[in-house]
RNA sequence: GUGGCUAUGGUAUAAUGGUUAUUACUCUGGUUUGUGGUACCGGCAAUACGGGUUCAAUUCCCGUUAGCCACCCCA
């Protein structure tokens, strides 16, 4: 926030506190101490920083919930046999605009491009399955055991307008199978993002179609544009445009004009090969048998060039607002060809995190609001000491309890028990451990329970022993 | 990228063309220094930025920036 020069507003009347206070005793009789002195009001100089626009920070209240999205991301990615890969997230720029395609939004408009110091044309990263191809070719993993199953997480970059939901930058989580050309490949990919959403409370719908091969595709763009073109009356300004720049979008138009004009217009899914139809149709076969629903949607196309056949997207089950597509994928066998690797099907999803923790911040708010929601208590205990001594004593326990790998919270910067004991009260905690002279002499230490304040003496020795049973109930 | 709405402490809000901008929460200190969750007393903290109209702007006007919503696109 901008802090402008203070227009010298109150002149504070320093009545207490000349000189350093004495000894306690003398100075509190004169002085009431419930008077905090007033300060000069200071300037505040330099300028103020604002994260970019389309940036943000992930709070710290924010980061229970975060740490829960990656730690279920990673395990379901894990269970289904894939490995953990981390690409630059700076990268050539031709690698994006060769495999997404020119033409598209993401790489015309939403690209961070720039000149690196040796004059590259390097950009931040849009999206990693390019990079995950990328990486394929440069390792030659087709020499490992196919196919290879890979997961990630991390940061892209689009400049696009931020809206709710949309961010310049944000975060993905994806898996990618490559290496083989099987429909279980499809449906297993739509299983782990289905699942990953699952396991986090969010119930989706899949939609999910079939685009076919490139030619399939290019046969069917003829058909459609046609048959656009014979409605052009009928079709949105917005539309009109796409007929010639990219027809497949007219496809999926919101506008009710062009949905009417839709439902007459050919469907990709009778343009395609028999083999591509023979492939889509035991995809969903394998997904009946995984007990997945989808709803097979025929207008359902992709904004990135690299897809052929299978095309999915995963939306929240209520969804309203314009930003409810969690992720999508599909396969893309033409790609790794494309950039100068062999012909190697593959296929691949990603979910937008920002999306998943805006769905699951909504439901959050929604368990708040009713009556009996007791917010969590965290998994530990409070350490508060009293004295010097006691201080000292309590970095050693400290350390002995964290040994036992238990989650000690504390506020040795306060002296006083209440202070810390009020720190403990807004943690939460069940339990706080009260360290004072009299115990570090004894030897012992107090456990009080903070919901019944009963509190027990226990031998230093036994406290790590009594703490985990206290926690482990 | 296009259009609409909005902008007051960290958060949520009140008010006004004219002294010191309201209130609550949060944070912080205290209520005679070994006991928190309720009470009481203090303290920190705001009119987004720049320009214009005016004797006077936080208030009216314009621009910028940001946020939200819709489009576009997508995650």
């Amino acid at each position: 926030m901008p802090r402008k020069k203070a227009p010298a507003k109150k002149q504070p009347k320093k009545v207490l506190a000349k000189k350093a206070p004495a000894k306690k005793k003398a100075v509190k009789k004169v002085v009431p101490k419930n008077v905090a002195p007033k300060k000069e009001k200071k300037k505040t100089k330099g300028p103020n920083y604002a994260t970019l626009r389309g940036m943000k920070d992930i709070l710290p209240k924010e980061g229970v919930s975060w740490q829960h999205m990656y730690h279920t991301a990673e395990d379901i990615a894990n269970a289904y046999g894939f490995s953990y890969i981390e690409t630059p997230i700076l990268e050539q720029a031709m690698l994006f605009t060769r495999s997404i395609g020119k033409g598209t939004d993401v790489v015309d408009k939403e690209m961070y491009v720039f000149e690196d110091k040796d004059g590259s044309r390097v950009c931040l990263r849009p999206e990693v399955t390019a990079s995950v191809a990328r990486s394929y070719i440069n390792h030659g993993m087709q020499t490992f055991p196919q196919p290879v199953k890979v997961w990630y997480w991390g940061q892209m970059f689009r400049h696009d307008r931020p809206q709710a939901g949309r961010y310049r930058q944000f975060h993905q989580f994806g898996c990618e199978t490559l290496g083989v050309q099987s429909p279980v490949v499809d449906a297993e990919l739509i299983a782990v993002a289905y699942n990953t959403l699952r396991d986090l409370g969010i119930e989706t719908t899949v939609r999910i179609n079939s685009i076919g091969t490139v030619e399939d595709r290019e046969n069917y763009i003829v058909e459609l544009v046609g048959y656009l073109r014979s409605k052009r009356s009928y079709l949105s300004d917005e539309s009109k445009k796409r007929i010639n720049k990219n027809p497949l979008r007219v496809l999926d138009s919101k506008h009710e004009q062009d949905q009417a004009v839709m439902e007459e217009a050919p469907q990709i899914l009778d343009w395609l090969s028999d083999k591509s139809r023979g492939f889509f149709m035991n995809v969903l076969e394998y997904l009946d048998e995984a007990g997945i629903p989808y709803v097979l949607t025929p207008t359902l196309v992709r904004g990135l060039d690299y897809y052929t056949d299978t095309v999915f997207e995963l939306y929240a089950e209520d969804d309203e607002g314009s930003q409810s597509a969690l992720g999508g994928g599909g396969r893309y066998n033409g790609l790794i060809e494309q950039l100068g690797g062999e012909e190697t099907p593959a296929a691949g999803f990603s979910l937008g995190i920002e999306r998943i923790a805006m769905v699951l911040k909504k439901q959050r708010e929604e368990l708040e609001k009713q009556e009996n929601y007791k917010p969590e208590k965290p998994g530990g205990i409070f350490f508060a000491q009293l004295g010097e001594q006691a201080c000292k004593r309590s970095l050693y326990l400290i350390e002995e309890l964290r040994r036992k790998d238990l989650r000690v919270y504390h506020n040795l910067a306060k002296s006083s028990l209440k202070a810390q004991l009020e720190t403990a009260n807004k943690l939460g905690v069940s339990h706080t451990l009260i360290l004072g002279q009299k115990e570090v002499q004894d030897e012992t230490i107090l456990v009080r329970n903070m919901e019944s304040g009963i509190q027990e003496v226990v031998d230093q020795k036994k406290i790590a022993n009594t703490v985990q049973k206290l926690l482990s109930k």
